[in-house]
Parts: structure tokens; sequence; C-alpha cells
DNA sequence: ATAGGTTTTGTCAAGCTTTTGTACAT
DNA sequence: ATGTACAAAAGCTTGACAAAACCTAT
């Protein structure tokens, strides 16, 4: 059914289309548009309008109401009560649900997780990737996340710290969870939303898998994020956060290096911006599993630990931007 | 099939033929191949156009969708969203659609590109990725590619040499590109192929997306792609050569350094497997911006440059395949 | 369907009879055959055309694509196809139909000859192949050989002679020039058919593209070739000689040492056989661009020459082995 | 609903090359 | 019958333009 919805969604059509499929005129839907923000549709760079099969379907229900005698400013009333009884994107909170689905989730979950991993061990991205579609067609993309190519990765570093695999294998499975969860993340991106969030590696710190966990949570959460990858230099972060003004950025460290790094650049930021002309201070948050490993070095951080992994890194911020 | 198929692909039609089965003007469908790179036909010597039955098929299907009140430029979007989940290899060989869009692509793509680039310095990532969607529906992958992320890149990268924009923005733009070539590639991955060909850069060198753009090609032209991304060592690559045993590795440098260290990799691999004992040796394929800013240490490299561009090198690795 | 078609080829008409059943102008289906080498038609001994049954089918066809809207290139080139499937011998025999095609068909192929030569001085095997595929596809396969692949092997040693190409490229042609060679050549071995005849080079010889050459264009006059590459010992030869027992041998020499080998070799071959014992005596054919030159060097061969170059050579073949 | 703007798209023209039917001279 | 020649036909590219479609605002 995503597929087919996503199809759905791709299928766009141009005014004199939706004429000749719902026999309204142009300039009548139009003007409900103008009136009424219904339908609403997207725009080509050109400002032309592009209907989705969904607007299309919309028109036609506006066009009966007015037909069965009511005023359109009633059918939209109705139109809009109705959608609010079963909204489209039906979202529930990912915390919510990972409660809910967790237990069963991860006996379903195994079966893609061996896969998975045998597959990578063949360098097999067609197969791979196979099982991971179908996982998503099954489950949501927070727990193919955390119970499925997470854990695949872990799986295969461990074997690779057991001697097992090469590294090789490593970083093909890494390259592949990327790229997996940078089109989730693109997938995913909301018009606008809370934030934005900042979000980035310093220079010398490349391991961006967790930190992009955390991001795609976060933009499944709703919020807005600016994610400028790894190997940063602080200088261009102060700049950028000047420019942009985030409520919150996310720093992540993998080694102990980068971790007393990342605690010097804390430092310096809070220091930077805590200055009596300057009104706007960024609230810090890090993570990264050298913290956990090394929970003394989280002493040296001027900022909030997100926890142990992703999800918690993600409910961690949501409550602390719902507070402020 | 294969035969039926051979048979379908090799009954070629000139233009007029095709304004007879179509009933579409020449010109139409001309000004739709000039402005949309659909249909794509092959060309002989005396540069005739040549239409495939596929070709008609595709001219049928644009006119009844025209009819039907679309657009010509929503019904090839529509078309390529088909086609995108079911795809068929073109008439045209990727090198001769390449000269033959060029020109006409480009006049519609610089109104994508400047809105690309205005968004990622807004840091804008829907809005950019909603405006790479718009071109990737109207125009084929490696329009899109070539034309307009990498000139955005470049456009950003220039603009950061004349200081008008921070490294962040570099570094946004650099992530937004790379998340989608990813993604692209990921849609893209053949069932089974040529190959495999065994893609990285080695340890310490950073840059990859040149090479990300050219193992997306050559997965376009049916090769099997072993992506290890960047940051590799040496070792790590020898042990999966051996296991793999692909017939061709590619590997990319950006920096002198790093391309110092290339060629010492290159004459290393071609010493460690240039044994009385081991039938098996891989060509290597090597490319960089390095190589084309230095042709000197072109000199060092025991294999076969590339090329200049993606586009350019994955020409240049299907003919050394197809002759080896 | 086999007598069937016996009959129908049996049936011969003139050029007035052809007008009159076709309604084409004899103009121009003389410029068809002229320029495409189709249809084929038998000849007089007074040299007037004779066309079969099939030939003016052939016409009827041709004339009903035109019409349809395919050019006259298109139409020969889907027929070609067509027939490669199922191919029906050609009315004339191909000695008469080189003759005829020869100076029309230069013209057409000169455009593909400068193509080829281009890309091989390129070293672009596809471009070189696709070139060579389009002429295929509008050409009978012997004027493609004669005048396209034999023309350009040539056309590229007299460059290399006047320095103006490497030795590399005279090397990359060749070794292109046999590999389509043997390509055709796999398509065109007959299930069964007259002979066998057994082809070969005697140990030191390594010239083998007029021999294949030779080899092809009987194999497409229906005779079974027994194909054994260049460098054999005698000793060898003697051997499968003595098991195949083939009407005929076919040798090979393009060097005066060659040549000499080759003549000391038919005076053993001939002397091994000749025994009150043994009933059967190969006959042994020879040929060599070294025996045009040096006639003188006939003299010491005991075989039957076999002209300047491989139609003449196939042509004289087909003349002994009918006679026997 | 109309007016006054922009964008999109089918069509055409000019100037060129290639292809192809027909005519002519040998 | 053959080979050459030639001119008409068909194709190609670039650039342009005007009608159609679409947009906003009155």
């Amino acid at each position: 059914m995503g597929l087919f919805d996503r199809l759905r969604t791709d299928a766009l059509y141009n005014t004199g289309a939706v004429v000749q499929r719902t026999g309204v005129p142009a300039d009548t839907f139009r003007a409900w548009e103008r009136r009424y923000g219904l339908p609403a549709p997207a725009r080509t760079l050109g400002n032309q309008r592009l209907y989705s099969d969904r607007d299309i379907a919309t028109i036609d229900w506006l066009r009966d109401q007015t037909r069965a005698g009511l005023s359109i400013s009633q059918a939209v009333r109705q139109f809009r009560a109705a959608d609010a009884v079963d909204p489209l994107p039906p979202t529930a909170t990912p915390a919510e649900r990972d409660n809910v689905v967790e237990g069963g989730a991860d006996t379903r979950m195994s079966g893609f997780l061996d896969e998975v991993v045998r597959a990578m061990i063949d360098y097999d991205a067609a197969r791979a990737s196979r099982a991971v579609e179908e996982a998503l067609a099954l489950l949501p993309i927070e727990d193919v996340c955390l119970h499925l190519l997470q854990p695949a990765l872990y799986e295969i570093g461990h074997r690779w710290a057991r001697g097992e695999v090469g590294i090789s294998t490593e970083h093909f499975a890494s390259a592949f969870v990327i790229r997996k969860l940078g089109a989730l993340f693109n997938l995913s991106q909301p018009e606008q939303g809370r934030g934005p969030i900042v979000a980035t590696c310093l220079e010398g710190e490349m391991h961006e898998v967790g930190l992009l966990l955390t991001c795609l949570f976060l933009s499944r959460r709703g919020f807005s994020i600016l994610y400028l990858g790894p190997n940063l230099p602080l200088d261009d972060l102060v700049k950028t956060l000047r420019r942009v003004r985030p409520p919150l950025v996310l720093l992540s460290a993998s080694t102990p290096p980068a971790a007393v790094q990342l605690a010097a650049a804390s430092r310096d930021l809070k220091a930077h911006f805590s200055t009596p002309l300057s009104p706007y201070v960024p609230v810090i948050g890090y993570g990264g599993y050298v913290f956990v490993q090394h929970p003394d070095l989280r002493d040296e951080v001027d900022g909030i630990f997100l926890g142990r992994d992703a999800d918690e890194a993600a409910a961690r911020i949501d409550e602390v931007l719902a507070a402020a």
C-alpha cells in the first residue's frame, strides 16, 4: 500500500486535466482554493498548479455536495470535519508506537535481520535492499531503523571485531545503511516544523550513522533538520548558528579524542554566545557511543547528554524543546 | 521473450514512419525530445533518428494523455514515475543521449539550478528537494545529475571560494547531494548485471561525490556495483578483491597527497596480484579532479585514467569491460 | 515447404514482368539492388536479370513498407533482421552478387569505413562495433567483409607504414576484425553441408584474417568448415586429416618463409597419403598474399592456388568441389 | 467575469545534410 | 545493363513566435 500511495501522489495533473476529470470549471475550484484553501495543490517552478489524485477526489466530493444543495462553505466545513475524524497521515508519535509494537516486532524482525546481515556479508546490496523494503512495508520506519538497520550494523561490527569479516564488509554495510537512512530522511522532511535543529560532527569525526538516525527520528516527529554532515570546522559551525539561530545544536562523537574535542567545542560555543550583547544562546545536545562507555567524559561537556541511542535521543530532544 | 525482444528492438523506424503510425506531427515529438528527452531514439551514422517499437508506444501514450487534458510536461512526468518502478532500457545509449539533450535541457534546467542553489544557501532541504524531484520527473536521471546536482555543488563551491557563503553551506549542500545520489543509486541497482565493480576511496580520502556519481551511472548502464565508500585501508581492499574477484576496481582521489597514496596503492595492488600463481589481476580505473589539474600525477598510477567527469568515466569503463 | 520453395525459386521473370507484377519502376528496384544488394536476382548468360517469385515477394514487401512510411534503408534493415532469424538462400550465387554490388555499395560503404577507421584509431571498440552492425543490417555479409572490414584493416596498415599510427593500433584493429569475423563465422555455420573442409595456418604463420574470411564465405556457400586456426604443427594436421578425411585442405601463408614451409608441407602430405594402400588423398588448396607478390613460389607447392583474394578463393573452391 | 500578465507548447522557417527516385550517357 | 549524376524528398538543428493555457487581481 505504501508503494501504491507513493505512485498516486506522484501522479500530478495540470488545471486542464482536472477540469476534464471533474467537470468543474477552473475558475470555480480556483475560487474555492482562494476563499477556503481547499483544494491545496502543489506548484511547479513556473507557478502552475499541480493537483494530486486526492485533490481531484476532493473536488469531486465538493461538486457532489453543492449539487445536492449544500453551499460551498458548508461543504468545505463538512469536508474538514470528516477529515479530522479520518486524518490522512495517521502518524502516532513514534514513542507510543514503539512501546506497543516492540515485543512483537523483534520476533518478526529477526528473520529480516538474518537476511540483511547475510546479504551484507555477500556484498549483495540488492538482496539486502529487498529485505529492508519488505520490512518497511510491514513495520514503521522507526522500528526498521532501530531493530533492523542498526542491529545489522552492530552485528557486522561485532563480526569484524571477532575477525570473522573484513573492514570492507563493515564499509559496505555502513555505506548501505547511510544510503538507506538518507533516502528515508529525504522522504520524511516535513514542509515546515519545529526547529530548526542543526546537526553535525565536528572536524575529524566521521562516524555519522547515529547522528543521521537521530535526525531521521526528529524529522519524523515534525522537526525541521539542518544536517551538516561529518567533519565540520568549529568556526563554520559558529557562523551558521549565528545566521540560522536554531534553538538546539546536535553534536556527535564516537572516539575519545573526538569526545574531548566536542567537550572543548561545547565550552567555546557557550562562551562565545553568552555575552551581554547576545540574547541568543543555543542549547547543545550531544551523544555518541563513547559517552556511554566512558560516562566520565560527559562531565567535560557543557550540554545535554541525549542518552544511549537515537530513539532515546529523539525523545529527550522532544522533551527539551517542548519545555522551552 | 529474449528473442522476441531482440526482434522488436531490431525493428527501427524513421521519422516519417513514426508520424504515420502515431498521427503526431514530427515537429511535435521532436520538440518533446528536445525539451524532455523523451522519446530517446537511436541515430544512424547520417544522424537520422531511428525509433523503436517502444519509442512508438511511448509517443502513443503521450498523445493519449495530452488528449485526456494532461499537459505534455505532466504526461512526461507521469511516464517517468511509472518507468522508475519498472524501467526499460532506452533505445539510445546513454552517451548518445547526453549529446542530444544537452542543448535543450540546459535551458530548461537553469530554472531548477537557480532554485536549488538558492534553497541550499537558505539551508532549505525541503525546497531543494522539491526542485530536484521536479527535475527528475521531467528529465533523465543522467541529465539531472550532470546538469543540476553537480553544477549546484560547483556553484556553492565557487561562492564559498569567493567568500560569499560559509563552509557550512558547502557541507549542507554536499550532504544533501550525497543523500540524493545515494537514493538514486538505491533505486537503480540492477538485479544482476555485468561486473561486479568495486568502488572506494582509500584511507584519508573523503571526497566521494564524483565516485558515487560514476557508480550511479554505471549502475544505470547495468553494472553491479560494490560500493565501499570513503576511507578504506588498502589491506582490506586487497582482502575484498581476493574474495570478490571483480574485473575492475575504481579508485578516486581529490587531493595531491591522496593521489600519491592512490598511485602507490595501484602499484602495490599490481605487484600483489601479478604472481605466477595468481591467474587473477584486477584492472584498476582511477579518477578525481586532482588528476585533471596535475596530469603528471597520472604517470605514477598503474591503471586506467577514467577522464575528467563521471559521465566520461562511465563510458570509458563500459568500453574497457566490453572489450575484455 | 522445401518442395514449395524449390518450385518457387525455379520460376523466373525478366525485368519487365517484375515491373508489371509489382508496379515498381525498374530503375527503382535496380537502385535498391545496387545500394543494398536486395533483391539479388540470378542472371542469364547474356547478363539479363532473372527474378524469382521470392524476389518479387521481396519487392512487394519493400514497396508496402515504404508506403507505410518506412524509408527504403529501414525497410531493408528490417527485412535483413527477419531474414537473419529464418534465412533463405538468395537467388543469385554469391559470386554473381559480389560483382554486381561492388560499385554502388562502395559509395554507401565509405561512410561506414571512415567511421570504423576513426573508431579504431581511437581504440573505441564499441563505436567501431556499432558502425559494423549498422552496415551488416543494410548490406550483405560478404560486402561488409570485403568492402568494410578488410579495407579498414588495409587502411590502418597503410597508416602504420606511413608512421601515422602505432603498431598497437594495428594490433587492436586486427584483433577487432578477427573477433567480428569469428562472430559472423559462428552465426553462419550450416547444420550440414558439403565438405567438411579443413582450414589452418601451419606452425609459425600467424596471419589468419584471409583464411578466416575464405572460410566464412565458404560457410555461407553451404560448406561445413573445420577451422583449426593459426600455428598448427604438421604432425597434428596429418592426424586430423586421417581421422576426418576431408576432401579439401586449406593452407595459408603470408611471408616467404611461411610459403616455403607450406610448399614443403604440401609435398610431405601428398607423399604421406599417396601409397598403394591409401585410397584417400586430400586435395590441397592454398593462398596468401605472398603468392600474389611472388608467383614463382607457387611452383614449389603441390596444390591448387586459390587466387588473389578470399572471394576468388571461395569461388575457386566451389568449382573444384562441384567437379569432384 | 474580465483584464493583463506569465508560462508552456505546438508549429514554422531558414539553412543545412542525407537519402532516394529518376534520368541520362555509355 | 551499368554507372554517374542530379534533383526532389525527407531529415536535422536552431531559433523564433504565436496560440493556448494558466496565473493574479480587479
